[in-house]
DNA sequence: CTTCTATGATAAAACCTTTTAGCAGAAATA
DNA sequence: TATTTCTGCTAAAAGGTTTTATCATAGAAG
């Protein structure tokens, strides 16, 4: 009945109940030590009946481990940064390591802040992660005491940073096009100073070569719109299948051509980009589209920044992880 | 130059540095105790000087306050999550408390283990959140020995708990329909088994008495346009106004009636729900529809929460929290 | 000159855990 | 018998902070 009454159990309640020193406790909970079996018996058990769980803040002041770690978004609305939360969250509650998410809104005060905080709590690494790929972290990311993952954001030199590859995803659609017999494909994507759209139009134009036509504008579907409608009183032949940088400018093309009574995917096959689910399957036809995996991409920065916390090496420099392809209806009419 | 090169600065090096003892430099950075006031300025300046901040570790393993909360959704992919998250993070940054993010995926096991997890870290409070307004907690919830506060989620008897008035916001969308001269409106809905739904749909009834139509289906643009079809098909008089239970089945509607040559809103006006602005802004013509303010209600629920870890009493039971209505051209050909 | 009070500073305890170093007793070796 | 080795356990230190209780010193009051 020692100090039963007063908050959680601690080891010294455990000891006492067990009849044996704090010492033995410990190294009987934890595995270590030269202890008897029945000893290690006993001590787990009468925890276990007590209910006794180990105060992770004890634990970390001394191990000068927190088994936490931070991730710094800029994305308040995201759908980009909530799957690969859950991604890393996936990746390391396994390994006991909890997540404290910081929104910083774009705000460089705020971002400050939290990382002082996240150092005042003494957390083992930090996620960096962004809207923009070419999105950069704030300067006083530059010499930190703790690793660093950057996901889906440009990490300095030699930082380990972990990317879509919007190359081989591009890829993925122009050849699923190609395919299916398109000769001339056109696309539609956002603006040219994002650096995905860039690396996107140049896979494209690898694979198109002479026939290759881009149009860079913005990332919504009312660009979409427009650009069928350029493309529409140009007078130029239509293209048989359009390529486009995002599912939103997919869905403004869609409804366009739709408007203009031209046949997806039989006139034109079309697909998208970001396998963003409520748009892509509920656009008519349901979008054929690349879907970036943003969730792998957090476990892997998770299991990265893991490693790097365990003082474990990681590749430094950015990879780039494999997009799929998600065929639906928009470029086929009956996919197996 | 004492332990000056492993690690960070401790207390014991500011008291150092200072010339005073450990005690006489916390008291100074803290301002408590008699301490003249030349050896506060000094302790504060050296403080400074070397860089000094405190570890949370130990001043939350002392204080029996960890200025943490935990706050667990079981939504991966979520546009209702993230804003609440970011409005909670908001209101407690300013307070020094940081939040661990625990996506649960739906899995009562991952539930248990972040639930865990997040005591053993002592956190100060938890905030429970879903996707779903009746969605309730795992029983382990009922007795915690920290205040948890539920928000968009259902709370037990007594508990603190916020949602959006979905009463109110319906009665918004329903009075503006009205007060532009329509007279008979349609109210086209998610499931029946959602209590949002039914709130909403009460709501409507109550204001449009006799003239009440309501269709229960799903919460998808599908739905909306399938709901459109029957609507045509039924040959009753069409209705000069619809008021959707979602944007998605608004824009599933108004895709519809687009296609049937409908004209919104001078045939028939249309009004949403949820503000998802990347829906909203984007149907042709752009969607009237009401914002469930989530950041706010985060604010709130974050506001809750650190009173109640201060020991301050919070009202109990369920707060609705204002809506407002977002007045967009499928309501008005002009607004002001 | 003694006793009180105020002032400013500090040593030490506390929070809870892990780990190092060491202790006593038994068994094995010389 | 005397020494070494092994076994099982434990006291104490460490981690970084806050707080309590105590201690000098100096000035004021008696």
């Amino acid at each position: 009945m020692t100090r039963s009454d007063k908050g959680r159990r601690t080891i010294r309640d455990v000891a006492d109940a067990a009849g044996v020193s704090i010492a033995t406790a410990s190294n009987a909970l934890n595995g270590i030590g030269r202890t008897k079996a029945e000893t290690v018996e006993k001590v787990r058990r009468v925890a276990e009946e007590i209910g006794f769980r180990p105060n992770a803040l004890a634990r970390g002041l001394l191990k000068r481990r927190s088994h936490a770690i931070g991730m710094i978004t800029n994305d308040t609305y995201g759908r980009l940064t909530l799957p690969m939360v859950a991604g890393v969250s996936e990746a390391l509650v396994d390994h006991g390591v909890s997540v404290f998410l910081c929104a910083t809104n774009n705000d460089p005060r705020l971002a400050r802040l939290h990382l002082e905080s996240l150092l005042d709590r003494q957390v083992d690494g930090i996620i960096f992660t962004a809207t923009r790929l070419d999105m950069r972290p704030p300067p006083e990311f530059a010499k930190l005491p703790i690793p660093v993952v950057y996901a889906f954001a440009e990490g300095p030199e030699e930082s380990v940073t972990f990317h879509p590859d919007d190359a081989q995803g591009a890829r993925l659609a122009v050849e699923h096009l190609q395919g299916l017999g398109r000769q001339r494909i056109l696309h539609i994507t956002g603006p040219e100073e994002y650096r995905a759209a860039r690396i996107r139009a140049d896979a494209y134009r690898a694979l198109t070569g002479d026939g290759a036509s881009v149009v860079f504008g913005e990332w919504t579907e009312e660009w979409g719109r427009e650009a069928v409608a350029q493309m529409l009183s140009s007078g130029h032949a239509l293209p048989d299948a359009i390529f486009c940088g995002s599912d939103e400018i997919a869905r403004g093309v869609i409804d366009a051509l739709r408007d203009n009574a031209i046949s997806i995917p039989d006139d034109i096959a079309i697909a998208g980009f970001d396998n963003w689910e409520i748009v892509a399957k509920q656009t008519r036809p349901p979008l054929t589209t690349v879907d970036m995996e943003l969730k792998a991409l957090g476990r892997r920065a998770g299991l990265a920044i893991h490693r790097l916390c365990n003082g474990e090496s990681v590749e430094p420099g950015t990879t780039r992880l494999p997009c799929s392809l998600i065929v639906r209806k928009s470029s086929q009419s009956d996919p197996r």
